[in-house]
RNA sequence: GGAGGGGUACCCAAGCGGUCAACGGGAGCAGACUGUAAAUCUGCCGGCUCUGCCUUCGUAGGUUCGAAUCCUACCCCCUCCA
């Protein structure tokens, strides 16, 4: 039993260091204070943060104590891992206001029954000058310099702030707060992880385990997921929106996600992965990633609709669900096509509807249009089809 | 302070007086195929009142019949030396 809990909780992590200690406490049966901590920037979350909230979950699933550290009061420093981007100081009505829709996402993944919330200004802000000292004191020079980005830095000639290194003590010092058994964190922490190790040594405690976990690829397969790359799926997307970019998610990659973000046992993946190499169809593997996980964040009622909708629109070829219903007002009694389209928010562009309706991709009413100069009646609703996404209801209102 | 390299469409990246709305790649969109918004192949990929017109190649001027390409000034990045 508590082998199958070790595997699942090893499941899709990078590092966990010491292993045979991990393997150890988990075999101990005692439930550990499992940490991980979150900047209070603004939250907008997406499921390659939900990779880091999956594994807590399956801890919490385990029996485990979850300690969700909000960062305000290292928020006034900015974490100086990898690009140095200064970081505004946030006003405290600012962290409140972030660390509300936070936990409004978060507790998505997580039960916020068995979840305990602390911001680490409670303790820190206590802390006076002197004991800063005491705390700077317990780490050297050399050893934060072992941090690859500060050494990169400081080969390279670029200034190290004094304050950047304080970001890693503080981080390990809340562990020492906290009494943390476990730390999770990305890759990129490994190291504020390990210094808590450090801090929790000299303490006399027993050093947490560190658990750092991958970055997610996102829809592209390759680059890790973001915001900015457009490769992400929100936390707070609408059901059928998330439910169809996790059945682009091709084929391959469809496994990573189901490592990351599912909560099934490891068992129940291995079989999946039988089923796909006995030639079950693959996308009807990816409908239980996508129901799974859309279920998580809608409920499971949404999720069945989605994969519903799905299934109509795209194999069945039919309408899907919910087509939105447009109004639109005319000066002249009949309306340029490519306007209709444009105005409908279907396009960008009046050109790139004209190019839409080269290609055969245009249908009104159901019947495909080829006609660029066409014109629409006023008066009545028209269905509008560019491919099998873009879909709208438009009644043209003739007001001269 | 000195020397050099560069800023091109969503991103990367060619072009270096006309044939440039600008090669190529990526992303995106569409089509075909597939019981997937996977994979693969094909097409499209500045705007418009679209067989034509208008606006784009860091910014502002200039040379020229004609400039992304030449000149001048300015702004911004990067590398090396001090």
């Amino acid at each position: 039993m508590s082998t199958d809990a070790f595997e699942l909780l090893c499941r899709g992590t990078v590092d966990v260091l010491p292993l045979d200690d991990f393997r150890k406490r988990i075999a101990a049966g005692r439930p550990l204070r499992i940490k991980a901590g979150f900047d209070p920037t603004a939250p907008d979350l997406h499921l390659g943060h939900a990779v880091v909230l999956t594994k807590l979950r399956q801890f919490q699933d385990l029996g485990h104590e979850i300690v969700f550290l909000i960062g305000d009061f290292t928020g006034l420093i900015g974490d100086p891992t990898g690009k140095s981007v200064t970081r505004p100081p946030l006003t405290p009505d600012e962290v409140a206001a972030n660390a509300a829709t936070y936990q409004a996402q978060v507790f998505k993944i997580l039960d916020p029954a068995r979840t305990q919330v602390v911001f680490n200004s409670a303790w820190m802000s206590q802390c006076s000058a002197a004991d800063l000292i005491r705390l700077a004191a317990q780490h050297t020079v050399a050893r934060m310099l072992e941090r690859d980005d500060f050494h990169k830095r400081y080969e390279s000639g670029k200034p190290i702030a004094i304050h950047e290194f304080l970001y890693p003590l503080i981080q390990g010092f809340d562990s020492v707060q906290l009494k943390a058994d476990v730390e999770l964190g990305g890759t990129d922490q490994k190291f504020n992880l390990l210094v808590g190790r450090h801090l929790q040594e000299t303490a006399g405690q027993v050093p947490q385990i560190v658990m750092t976990l991958p970055l997610l690829e996102g829809l592209d397969g390759v680059q890790k997921m973001s915001k900015s790359l457009g490769n992400y799926i929100g936390i707070s997307e609408p059901p059928a929106e998330m439910f169809g970019k996790l059945m682009s998610v091709s084929d391959d990659l469809m496994w990573r996600y189901f490592e990351l973000l599912s909560l099934r046992s490891n068992t129940d993946l291995e079989t999946l992965r039988q089923q796909a190499a006995d030639g079950r169809n693959p996308r009807d593997i990816k409908f239980e990633l996508a129901l799974e996980i859309v279920g998580r964040f809608h409920g499971q009622l949404a999720a069945a609709h989605a994969h519903e909708s799905f299934m109509q629109q795209f194999s069945g070829r039919g309408l899907p669900q919910d087509i939105p219903e447009i109004r639109l007002v005319s000066a002249t009694p009949r309306m340029p096509l490519a306007q209709v389209l444009k105005a409908a928010g279907l396009v960008s562009s009046t050109s790139e509807a004209r190019r839409a309706v080269a290609q055969r991709a245009v249908r009104i009413d159901e019947q495909r249009i080829e006609d660029e100069e066409c014109q629409l009646e006023t008066g009545r609703r028209h269905l509008l089809q560019i491919g099998k996404r873009k879909v709208s209801w438009v009644e043209l209102i003739h007001a001269p």
